[in-house]
DNA sequence: CAAACGTATCGATGAACTTCAATAGGACTC
DNA sequence: GAGTCCTATTGAAGTTCATCGATACGTTTG
């Protein structure tokens, strides 16, 4: 039975335990229930991911701050401004979308595109990580 | 000769150009050479991509969030308290402190790692795009 | 020094991603 | 309605990435 000192016995608790899985989560809340209490569950961090990885990318970055700083976009500017290919940036910009990062609208022929500050900002409070 | 009003003749400017590049970054900005006017650059936006990488992994958004609330965290509690592998560990551990998410100091045979909240907060300020 | 332990690196594998040519789907114009 | 233009989708190629077993490296402890 240990008791949970930080840097001390709980570290050893993890110590004492052998390469395999002794050392599991279970043992470690046992040891030290609130130590890392509140992690992140898996699906919140899949969740959170996904917009990461949206943002993640130069072309994507350069279509969502080309977006803010104009307050819009056409689709049909941006691959020449960016020198890629039409399919390509579709793509991005599709993926920039069911990120919620843009918002779309059809106008007559054209796509346009302007960025969601909101989710932005909410993804910046997030990064807060607290 | 095109005048560059928003969501008129300078959209039209791109209209008027056939699917290969006429309508370049060039003759764009030839039109509306403020509309885009500071596009994020190429080299600044993989470097920011680099951090954003960094933190858009599940794996690794709880690694950070489970050293935040916990203040450090050992090496050595990783695997079992995400139900990973300790290579698996260590790879995205390297990840985030060569990105400047984390830092790392070893104490003995052990490897402890904290959140640079500086860096984060700094990403926080250039997720506003401005 | 030898054994044990924690960590990093190597090698390999399977999945996901970026990119673009070709093509299909819609909307406008004549 | 045929043709034109913009956008999305498909298919494919090349790259990057996550993951883990095996192994090497560094530190501590007998």
């Amino acid at each position: 039975m240990s008791i949970c000192i930080w840097e001390n016995i709980c570290h050893d608790g993890g110590v004492t335990s052998t390469s395999n899985d002794t050392s599991s989560k279970a043992a470690l809340e046992q040891c030290c229930p609130d130590l890392f209490g509140s992690v992140l569950g898996v699906d919140e961090a899949e969740d959170l991911a996904v917009i990461l990885k949206a943002l993640a990318d130069p072309v994507r970055l350069r279509l969502v701050n080309a977006i803010a700083t104009a307050g819009e976009g056409c689709a049909c500017d941006f691959p020449g401004l960016l020198d890629k290919s039409q399919p390509t940036i579709s793509h991005h910009l599709s993926i920039l979308v069911k990120a919620g990062i843009l918002g779309r609208e059809q106008r007559g022929k054209w796509a346009w595109f302007w960025v969601e500050s909101d989710r932005l900002e909410q993804l910046r409070n997030t990064l807060r990580l607290s």
